[in-house]
DNA sequence: CTGTTAGCGCATTCAA
DNA sequence: TTGAATGCGCTAACAG
């Protein structure tokens, strides 16, 4: 591999002129700055980013930390991350940290051992309050899905609540009343805050949502969403239309539905929320709460990087809105 | 953040020790050990990675070129490279290269900079040549998903002809003669050799493919499958069955076919090909070819890190096969 | 505008 | 078994 100094030598000038070329600043005479650019070419010389990071300290890296790249959602958050960082020339780490605090913590670990001073973390396990301890640690680590009111201007969030409102609303403006919910076991955050959501926006209607209404899947996939379902089939709960907590919920209720011979949107409306690619492959096609993840992250990986570079910055809050896109599984009852 | 020198200070020995115990080789005394692991431990000294990457010569790092992450079947490929790394205390690179030659070349060129020195390459535009180019200049260089002659020993693929065999007896086994096949226009290699199976098994059934029994989509995704299958059907083609060139343009013609009010599978039959997520997401569930994505970027991680750390291995091939995946998309002919 | 000097944090000789 | 010395490739003062 060839470096800087065989550059250096070839040119016949000093290193530091070369540094300074490659790097792009700083004063070099023009003919001169032309002469090691040609040697550079020919050379086909590249920067050691380890020894670039090693002696400037900071490796123009972020991190990115989710559960799982192969998750759709995920893998689109790490290339929204990707995005906000083509101009800056940063390269994005993502580190795959799935199923416990200890994962997450050991995630974080890795990046900072690279010494990546901006990150884009995605927790699911970590306590409010691990996670404080950790911001004050690192000064370019940003939140991204969740709100911690002592880091607001740490976070990127969703509006959950008013999302699943809008989601109600949606069915409710179809002339629909009998709304059943299905809901993650583990009722996480967003879990609690959407369920909260639909029960505001009935509320405003004049409905109250019955517990048994609510569906609760063990896990927050396909097969949660079938269960869900299912054990309101058993229940004899009776419904038109079901909001899923998200997309692929929303997929297993339909599955589970068309198990009994039941049809979407015919028989019973269904809305779900992500807006996952997943959400296009089912017939119907489902109508879904867009969720501008790529956006989010492209925007919090820019603010990793601000932080990183400029700690303190202004105190600004980052709330995103989720919006209705609609499509053909659920059903119109106020037109007919 | 605190150094080796920080460690070797507070415990009272020299740096190399401390260096010593942090990588658990050399000798080091029982009690001085124990000491020195306190005071790391303490201290929350953690290496400085770029730092041992510039002076080792190599980075400990293993990087992925794939067009996109938030690709599903790319999402799970980097998964699967991630995997084979953990035991190996290497960290993975995700570097995305879509659309071009030189974005391609471009990401090879970025990894090289991080000295990673093994490398998992899914390429979609670079010339055999430019590949053995490539390969020559890095040791640890393997491609997935492709096939070079020259250098088979560092290609990690898929039979794709026998598993579009596979795919096509399994329609006949089922009773089905008028099959149709829904392609993609830019036919990549493994569309040529996909469709290549299907007519060599259809040949040994004394079936001929017909020009015309070929859908073509402009692009391998949803729409073009929905293309296709809308081409044929303007055609006035009759078909009982179709095998699509993946599961993407596979659940396009289950939405074309249903927007004609085309049952599947009563109507027509239709299996996919790659086993993705999305497969199960439709309706009918699609029988499709898995396609072992995970295990094989697994392998094809190791193979790169041994070829990175000692070039002249074995010239064994690195082949794998798909197999069917029989779900509700192919309805039995025979047994009727 | 350009070169010289001095490290960045660490692994690795070589002595002791 | 341990420590002192050296340098990986590069940037950042500082001189000139």
């Amino acid at each position: 591999m060839i470096t800087i100094k065989d550059v250096a030598r070839v040119a016949g000038v000093s290193t530091s002129t070369v540094s300074r070329v490659v790097r792009k600043q700083g004063k070099v005479g023009k003919t001169c700055r032309a002469k090691v650019q040609k040697v550079i070419d020919e050379l086909g010389y590249r920067p050691n980013i380890n020894a670039q990071a090693l002696v400037s300290k900071k490796s123009n890296s972020l991190g990115v930390v989710i559960p799982r790249v192969s998750m759709p959602f995920f893998g689109t958050l790490a290339c929204g991350a990707e995005e906000a960082t083509i101009e800056n020339q940063y390269r994005v780490l993502i580190s795959n940290a799935l199923g416990s605090e200890q994962a997450e913590l050991d995630a974080i670990d890795s990046l900072l051992q690279h010494r990546c001073g901006a990150i884009v973390f995605h927790s699911m396990y970590c306590s409010d309050k691990t996670l404080c301890e950790l911001a004050e640690k690192i000064p370019g680590l940003v939140f991204i899905n969740r709100f911690i009111s002592k880091l607001a201007h740490r976070c990127v969030w969703l509006d959950n609540n008013l999302g699943a409102q809008e989601a109600t609303r949606h069915l409710l403006d179809k002339g629909h009343t009998e709304i059943a919910v299905i809901t993650r076991k583990d009722m996480n955050p967003d879990a609690q805050v959407r369920l909260d959501g639909v029960r505001t926006a009935l509320n405003n209607a004049g409905i109250k949502l019955a517990d048994s209404m609510i569906g609760i899947g063990t896990t927050a996939d396909m097969d949660g969403g079938r269960e869900a379902v299912e054990n309101l089939l058993s229940a004899g709960i009776k419904f038109k239309a079901i909001l899923a907590y998200n997309d692929n919920m929303a997929i297993g209720v339909v599955h589970g539905l068309d198990a009994h011979g039941i049809r979407v949107p015919e028989d019973v409306s269904v809305v779900g929320f992500d807006d996952l690619l997943i959400s296009v492959a089912c017939i119907p096609e489902l109508t879904t709460m867009h969720y501008p993840v790529r956006e989010m992250a492209s925007y919090a990986a820019n603010l990793a990087i601000e932080l990183s570079e400029n700690p303190n910055t202004s105190g600004r809050t980052h709330l995103f809105m989720p919006h209705l896109i609609e499509r053909n599984s659920v059903a119109d009852l106020a037109s007919s």
